[in-house]
DNA sequence: GCTCGCTACCGTACGGTGTATCCACCAATA
DNA sequence: TATTGGTGGATACACCGTACGGTAGCGAGC
């Protein structure tokens, strides 16, 4: 069985997946494959071009979702299937938005959002268009990470309360208790219990509804 | 004149600035500051803590704008000078909601945004006030993420028409012209004379106002 | 049938990274 | 003066991405 750029993404993901972005390297990929690590200059450019690689698998995946009925479920289901793929591949969320997504199922998946939202009422010329996008996206790509980076603390600290306290409490407890951060402290000590896709999908229904119900110019 | 975290932080930053956050090492900071690699851990843990040291200097300088008279103006004026600096410190975007921020400063600038959101209409309880940090700050992470890669693409290509076409054009080109892009390739074509900071202030107001007119549940 | 060239593969090597460890010096104290 | 403690530096290790040179197999031309 030949090697093949297919093939060493897939393992390049599994591994990123296993052990984050920081601890993949092309070492680890070929000896995985069993190969010579220069084995796989013949397939990548460099790394770089395999993390494309790489992100546009995950894109694919996130374009099967396909076309729905209307542009508002359009959008909510792309929507959500990023955030699915980056919750299962945390790694997705260290690249969203740090360079630029220009393979064939990334293209396809921006079609795809781009033409639902000028479907949109409130979307009237290639200006609203672009600002749209970019409104949606910045806001995918902030949520996404956001909430990635609170899982990966809440799993280095533990998530029960008794080593949180003793991970980061020793300083953050005591930063909070300074009395300087008032409405912070209350966000930790009173928050934390709400569902993540819920508020997700609460905050992206407020932006399309802002986005929709834009007066006319 | 003896070394410090101050002194390590702004010429880390200084670097950082000049040759990316790839580009910074230990080494050349040391170098720079005439003095052994292994100096820099009697002040700082590990390159991490460093890193953590110049997002939070960067903080600092977003927390100046300090109070203004509306919650709202607050807001903006938070929002755009986190743009700013992530403008002169790109370096910034890149880990910027990646990783948790819990510098003093960054304390800070949360607790300016919160208590500015928590006097908005709008926001009753303190689910409504979590909801509405972060769609802000998802916004503004993403908005500023995209932001500074399409200027570092936009360098690296070229900004003219026709450097673009030579670099990105022959892959992108045929690409677009497959004719399995069409919004794409009307967002790509027709688009991009917009101004960048009035399309950040305005998607900011569309999300400030989806935020406020949520009607009571 | 023999040789030649080409391709696919591989091992080694270089310059760089973050960091642990040990070592030399030098100032202050007993 | 002898000792000690701390401060700054050099060296070393494991690992990284990747440039380069070499080798084995194989099909094509004489």
């Amino acid at each position: 069985m030949p090697l093949s750029r297919e093939k060493i993404a897939a393992t390049a993901i599994r591994l990123a997946d296993a052990h984050g972005l920081d601890g993949l390297s092309l070492r680890k990929i070929a000896k995985e494959l069993g190969v010579g690590p220069m084995r796989l200059y013949d397939y990548v450019i460099n790394k770089s071009e395999l993390l494309d690689l790489m992100v546009d698998v995950v894109y694919a995946r996130i374009a099967e979702v396909g076309q729905r009925p209307g542009w508002r479920d359009t959008v909510l289901a792309i929507a959500h299937a990023t955030r699915d793929a980056a919750l299962d591949h945390e790694w997705f969320s260290d690249v969203l938005g740090g360079r630029p997504h220009l393979g064939p199922h990334a293209l396809a998946v921006g079609e795809a959002t781009a033409a639902a939202l000028s479907a949109a009422p409130g979307v009237r010329d290639i200006g609203d268009l672009q600002r749209a996008v970019g409104a949606l996206n910045a806001f995918v790509i902030g949520s996404v990470r956001r909430e990635v980076t609170e899982r990966r603390t809440a799993r280095s600290t533990g998530t029960d309360e008794a080593a949180f306290q003793a991970s980061l409490g020793p300083y953050l407890t005591r930063m909070l208790r300074t009395g300087r951060y008032p409405t912070v402290a209350r966000l930790v000590i009173d928050g934390a219990h709400l569902n993540a896709e819920e508020t997700f999908n609460h905050n992206l229904t407020t932006i399309l509804d802002g986005i929709t119900s834009r007066p006319p110019t």
